[in-house]
DNA sequence: CGGATAACTGAAAAAGTTATCCGTTCTTTT
DNA sequence: AAAAGAACGGATAACTTTTTCAGTTATCCG
């Protein structure tokens, strides 16, 4: 049977409130108490009974990383760059893909209840009301990913939407000389895609580019979206010179759909996303796409939170907002024209 | 505050034993408290605590993951294939990257000792010995993912290498009519990366091709590592007509060294993986490769886990062992010479 | 050196749930 | 109708650790 406590204490000829305290640096105990203690329990290769300890402190040093799903690698990369934050602070970190509920809100309201994790990270679409009438219940700290949110009450995490948008646009049209231009959106209740909205609006607008609006089309983030709302961009009798999907996913489904209709990237249609996937770089051509750091994102995510658990509670905590900022990739799905 | 069953069981005006009981389904309870006791959980909309609960059971609702590294693409598949399965039986999965302890066994170790998980898949490169001396002493259930260990006392699932290199190489020979042909071995000591060079070598005697020993490279499984040795390949006076790389990731890096060195695939050489994860029809030319459905893997991996753990312990056990049958994708990279 | 204070340690409670043991009530059988 | 057995439910221990409170010992200062 694994060593308990009690077994160190006895053996130190200590109670086991002593042997506690050592083992957590916590009290004062006298170095020679200490390092025996510390002695037995490294003879005994004693390890603390997590579920005992969490129960006992009444939280837990599990970390919950709420995400609509597990394996898109867009995902993968937050998950990698959280948990690589959680372990350096003795954290565990614990996937949950909400998307097989049929409610995040629904799903965040039994997560939050179980007690099982001592904070969460969240990646929400936007803050609908149960949102927030959810983290307004609860006591367990919470950090937000999410576009929106960046002047509200909430510590919000997310890449640097606007002038990752911003910046792709204005290349498109100074640096390439690209004038017919479109733009394929996430869905339209999300925030980071609203934001990418915005911000490319303003680049045209801003470049001297005044009717694009039928150059938007509504996609999902999905490759499939991707693919019809290139197809239907390229049918347009007066085709856009170059497509700006808000994602790589999509921008993957823009060259499928070129590829269907025969044209050439970039020369017959030029295709952007955003992210930089890894498979981005190898598609052909290679793709020219705004770089988030999605993984820095994550270690973000996971610092805050953690500052956040182990905040003094008796003062009042300030909620934070972080801007990962982003980078442009020029690759070879994108030429300058003049 | 959170209810707990002390307060329903005031409510309902029994105890908590039968609080517990009913809402386990477990001891006998009439339908009608049965019935009473839920209707007053659902009103306090009560969510057990799953800390004290897993505490009190001696076990975890927790399934851990041991996997080298969380973000390959890879891994992602498997922890998507496991999540899906732990989720529809009321299980959290965790997962743990050991990669960045020194040791695999001594980050076992504590993960075994420390009590947090009530069941564990563990990837393992093979069965060391010091592997055998910790899952001797732990009573946690445990399914091992590796290539080999097929022939013990473990449960095991993976990928049916054999199957699936034999196929590939008589492709390669039979159908295509490649004669001077290479492989790209992953690491020495990893069982999977055996026995593909196993079934390499034994396809290519069984097909008549007999000098193919300098005809081997080993790498470890990275993209550099393929990048490398492809490129050593590639440098031979006498150049193979295809490489067989033990992964699509090492196949990535013969696509890198034949850009280098001018060669375009597969007119000058083909090149063909295994695994095809999701980048590989994306290459330029698109990869031919062996499929293997890591989604399966994991799902697999984690229903005989599961089995395992609800098994009356009266029993005896008796290990299993699943193979996850592979299929040949052929795409551009390799071509038909007659 | 006495008293105040700090430093250390022990005993016991507490956490929420399950498991065990036992008693009561209901049903069936003879 | 009485005995046997099944069904149900209550009381309480148990799980391991932390935390609180109180007590004891050591240290410092006047």
């Amino acid at each position: 049977m694994a060593p308990t406590i009690k077994e160190i204490a006895r053996k130190a000829k200590v109670s086991i409130a002593t042997v506690s305290r050592a083992l957590n640096n916590d009290g004062k105990v006298t170095p020679e108490t200490r390092n025996l203690i510390l002695k037995i329990s490294q003879e005994l290769s004693y390890n603390p009974n997590l579920l005992a300890r969490n129960f006992a402190k009444k939280t837990s040093n599990i970390i919950g990383l709420i995400l609509p799903d597990i394996s898109d690698e867009f995902f993968s990369d937050i998950i990698k760059g959280v948990d690589e934050v959680t372990f350096n602070n003795n954290y565990f970190t614990m996937v949950v893909s909400s998307h097989r509920y049929l409610q995040l809100e629904e799903s965040l309201n039994s997560i939050f209840r179980n007690s099982l994790f001592g904070g969460l990270i969240v990646l929400v679409p936007g803050i609908s009301k149960e949102l927030k009438t959810i983290l307004k219940q609860t006591k367990i700290p919470v950090v937000l990913m999410s576009g929106g949110a960046h002047n509200s009450e909430y510590d919000v995490v997310s890449v640097d939407n606007y002038q990752g948008t911003y910046d792709m646009t204005g290349y498109l049209i100074k640096k390439c000389g690209y004038s017919k231009i479109a733009h394929i959106s996430g869905p339209g209740d999300n925030d980071d895609a609203k934001i990418r909205v915005n911000s490319f609006l303003d680049a045209c607008r801003d470049n001297g580019i005044s009717k694009t609006k039928n150059f938007i089309v509504e996609g999902n983030f999905t490759r499939e979206s991707g693919f019809e709302s290139g197809l239907k961009l390229m049918n347009l009798k007066n085709r856009p010179e170059v497509i700006f999907a808000a994602n790589d996913m999509m921008a993957i489904g823009c060259y499928e759909a070129a590829f269907q209709k025969g044209l050439t990237i970039p020369d017959d249609i030029a295709v952007v996303g955003f992210d930089d996937i890894f498979v981005s770089q190898y598609l052909n051509p290679p793709l020219t796409t705004v770089r988030a750091k999605i993984q820095d994102e994550g270690k973000k995510a996971a610092e805050l939170l953690i500052k956040k658990i182990k905040f003094n509670t008796s003062e009042k905590w300030t909620p934070k907002k972080i801007k990962i900022t982003t980078e442009l990739v020029i690759r070879n799905s994108t030429k300058i024209m003049k």
